[in-house]
DNA sequence: GTAAGGCTTCCAGTTACTGGAAGGTCAAGA
DNA sequence: TCTTGACCTTCCAGTAACTGGAAGCCTTAC
């Protein structure tokens, strides 16, 4: 069994985090002290490094509770996993297009400012359009 | 002069961001009728279309005041434009990488998961490592 | 005159934490 | 045994950038 403070070291996760995570009953402590002090069994402790990895890559919170569900269901089907991975795939390929064109103009942008003195400037030009 | 609904129609931003730029003194309406409603010239709508399309390329709200100030001094150097335009460049770099990496990884998750009734889901036991 | 729609302010909620205050608990050293 | 420092508890507030909704004026068209 593991303290709040043990638990967090084994997660890599903040304390306050771990803390929030049991708050808002995404990864509950498996029990308390008779003082009251939180308590985390590897079970949990495991739950809270998948939820670690799966906010790392991008997951809500929401996402982790469906995934931990499923990650605590040994029935479930892997296509229901598989289809919120792709969904979360979607939206990444379209954040990427969305920060390609971006980091382009931008780039465009400063790279006709000649960034000295003078107070023409292309990219509150551009950026005013 | 335009109401904040016209101005809203104008710039393309939701009549609240528009409420919501006034009350954080971003872009304050340039006077207010008689009877309290908020009028815009056209020189504040310009500055919200600026915002909008600065928010749009990802410029924070703060990073919108330091650029509207500069837009609006007519004597400020192209060089504190382009330093901030650089610093959001480098952000996107990052970001691009990130994302590249993990979209890499997911999809590698993915490809391998058959997706079907049966359990054994390789992005869930990817997720668990 | 009245009904629809626009405007006002103010308060609360969103996401996923993070920081801090006030106070109880625990283990180690003098 | 006392004390000190680290660790734990709860609760409240703040973050960024809005967004939604309530209560209540104002305006415009029919």
């Amino acid at each position: 069994m593991y303290s709040i403070g043990d638990a967090a070291k084994a997660t890599n996760l903040p304390t306050k985090t771990v803390r929030y995570y049991a708050d808002i009953n995404l990864v509950k402590a498996s029990g308390r002290t008779d003082k009251g002090y939180r308590l985390y069994s590897d079970k949990e402790i495991n739950k809270l490094i998948f939820t670690r990895r799966a906010r790392s890559f991008g997951f809500s919170v929401q996402e982790c509770r469906e995934l931990l569900d499923l990650y605590e269901n040994r029935g479930r089907s892997s296509r229901d996993v598989k289809a919120i991975a792709l969904h979360r795939i979607a939206e990444i390929e379209e954040k990427l297009v969305e920060l390609h064109s971006l980091h382009d103009e931008l780039s465009h942008l400063a790279e006709t400012c000649s960034g000295d003195d003078r107070p023409d400037c292309p990219i509150i030009n551009g950026l005013a359009k």
